[in-house]
DNA sequence: CTAATATCAGGACAACTGATATAT
DNA sequence: CATATATCAGTTTTCCTGATATTA
């Protein structure tokens, strides 16, 4: 705290006052953008954490599952049945590392490649295409931002 | 659409995949939130939608459950499941609307209203907690921006 | 032997769908 | 009778915890 509430029970009170107000409003949006998800993932076949890791292990190589866990925040366990259904569709492959035995190492199959290179997977997927279509390119940029914001807000 | 495609088949390459990845990040920042929303709620006896409601009446005033559904974007029946502990707690009080037999205009209890003005449900809240302690005001205006930008998004 | 990876099994939670009772 | 609210019951989804095997 940087405040000296030596001189004052209260030096931030509209400080906090105004970060419940935004929690409030932060949790509700979040919590409908949850829904919103989950029911357009029905629609495809692919849950928003398989397109997430769909698109990681596209933009940042291949990696393990442990690894797209931290990455994504959750544990090794859940993240080897968000993996198992990608696999068995053929989207992804595991080779065994040849230094490391414990690892397998997950990338993207040619045929998964492709289909998110032909922007297939993204007009698909409602969050892109919402995006695109509802926000300019300025509105883009302030997203980005914002995404920041909330990933500080997400870590430790 | 204000592009013109008629000239090029495609205009908007660029605005779409800059979409695609603003949605892998805001997918998987939006995945970390809800767990850290979700772990966050077993510690206290309050789940995320919960508090929602909570501040909500405490701002709006009285609303009936199948109001506050809509207001978060979620089905009555659930919104049912969301209430009934808040009720049990007495933390929320119901009394049948004299004009509607059908409503229950749902209140704030005297004791939840005192809960929330002392500050005390924020601070055992981690969200608002850690909006207070993580950004400034500054952050925080910016922040409340992101959220509208949000807010259009999981519109219809 | 300790640490890290992967996987299996069981469980909790928050939302869903469908059905029913009641009041307008 | 059609509509809106509330509630009961059962299901699904996603992630969790705990336990075990394997390799470094």
């Amino acid at each position: 705290m940087i405040y000296n509430s030596s001189m004052n029970d209260r030096p931030d009170i509209s400080h906090s006052a105004r970060a419940s107000a935004l929690a409030a409003e932060l949790r509700s949006v979040a919590g409908k953008l949850k829904r919103r998800l989950q029911e357009q993932s029905s629609v495809g076949d692919l849950t928003s954490s398989q397109i997430a890791v769909l698109l990681r292990l596209e933009k940042e190589g291949p990696a393990t599952a442990s690894n797209l866990a931290r990455a994504e925040g959750m544990r090794p366990q859940s993240m080897g049945s968000v993996i198992a259904p990608l696999e068995a569709a053929g989207l992804l492959s595991g080779t065994a590392d040849p230094n490391d035995g414990r690892q397998t190492l997950l990338s993207l199959t040619e045929a998964c490649r492709k289909l998110i290179q032909e922007g297939r997977a993204a007009r698909q997927d409602w969050l892109s295409r919402s995006i695109a279509e509802k926000f300019s390119a300025r509105d883009q940029e302030r997203l980005a931002s914002a995404i920041e914001l909330l990933k500080r807000l997400v870590e430790d």
